[in-house]
DNA sequence: TATAATAAATGTAATAAATACGTTCATTCA
DNA sequence: TGAATGAACGTATTTATTACATTTATTATA
């Protein structure tokens, strides 16, 4: 439960929701998660996600998408139900239940003075700081999540920019499974998948010889979905 | 939203939550639903899943562990969130979002009389009636989440009985994957998971030969999990 | 009591997928 | 011009998946 507006009056006997979103980026193959220092009391100043009452008239994923853009200015982000939090003590202020849901953002697209602005932070997926009520069990679960399904759906892409390359990609999937891949085997299967445009550019900041840029092929990736191709990754 | 004792009142300013549980089992060869007909305004007397108002005090799963135990007498049952729904304007009464959750049953072990009682009926999974609200939704997102669940967790085994065949699991995982099976690969895939224990017994309701009895082993299950094995199926 | 009927149980060969592993290539910088 | 760096690539081995046909234990009945 987090509140960025903190203009309601709240009472014991109501119930109310929260959105609370765990915003993950992939920057320098490490993947990184957004967080910001609480507004409101208890626990005012704290490290917290960032989140926002569920409006009476606002559909819950609605509420997602307006803190999102909120704070990093994103809209049309890739954005997931993770579950709800209903435990009845989880806040101790009054009773709220909240429904976490993951949001994959490609890093260089945000809105830096925003986040700024916001008093948002970027951190190290490793390095996150204790956070107020269940939000860590939150990030925890997320990260399974993200685990899970990174397997089975490519949804890897969000994170990278529109172009990247191969060893990128590579990095990304060794950052989520914590875990080394043999750079020739795992060319071979994404290669084989299908799904990537080999584009003429290359990127030269990882090397002097530079490695070829790529873009996701959408079009063929929804294509190959209906046909019942098997997408597993690595 | 859906509400067993209607002894509440409800007002447009606030916001409630349901617990709203899809109840699945299985027998002879099919894949079935617990439902019941809904004993409050509107939509009093149409088919809905089995839920309840979440109490102010009360945690979301034990919200659907309540219920459930109303309407079947059973406990500690498998049961998992499949997600919370909460569109604005999911219920025409007043706000109120239900974080579903499904629950397996075994279909042999429940209080039929109680079940009577309280006007619930199983339905084979594809004759499925209209049910109010978003209800029908939540069944196929349950059932696509089953699908899904039923390849990486020997969660099977909470639809049968304890002592159950390999004939009868091939019948359930046939069911969940709406495809047929070779018996062959089958039964050498699952006994090479090492999560089977052969019984002396046999059920020679099949068949006059018999086939012989088996329980799932969730010690040597619980074991194999932490060494980070693969319980991929069929 | 022999025979027919039924579903259970089993093995092997062929194919496909995953893994392990070393060398050459393009480019930049000294 | 040559040393250094990461990118790109292919093959052999192992492992997993698929396809497929016969025998067995038992009951019911002729």
């Amino acid at each position: 439960m987090t509140e960025i507006t903190s203009d309601l009056y709240r009472v014991k006997d109501k119930l109310y929701a929260a959105a609370d979103c765990i915003i993950f980026g992939f920057e320098s193959g490490r993947i990184k998660l957004l967080l910001f220092r609480r507004r409101v009391e208890p626990l005012k100043g704290e490290w917290s996600l960032i989140g926002s009452f569920v409006r009476l008239e606002e559909d819950v994923s609605e509420a997602a998408k307006r803190v999102l853009k909120e704070i990093t200015g994103l809209e049309n982000v890739y954005m997931e139900q993770l579950k709800a939090y209903g435990k009845a003590d989880r806040d101790p202020g009054f009773r709220c239940l909240s429904i976490a849901q993951y949001a994959l953002i490609r890093i260089n697209e945000y809105d830096e003075e925003l986040v700024e602005k916001h008093g948002a932070h970027w951190f190290d997926i490793d390095e996150v700081p204790d956070l107020v009520l269940d939000h860590n069990q939150m990030v925890a679960d997320a990260l399974e999540c993200l685990k899970q399904k990174a397997r089975y759906q490519p949804i890897g892409f969000e994170l990278l920019p529109e172009k990247f390359t191969i060893p990128q990609l590579q990095q990304l999937y060794e950052a989520i499974y914590q875990r080394e891949l043999d750079s020739r085997n795992f060319r071979k299967k994404l290669l084989s998948l299908k799904v990537l445009i080999k584009l003429d550019e290359k990127d030269k900041s990882g090397s002097k010889r530079g490695a070829f840029l790529y873009k996701f092929d959408h079009e063929n990736y929804q294509k190959l979905l209906k046909s019942g191709y098997n997408f597993e990754i690595a």
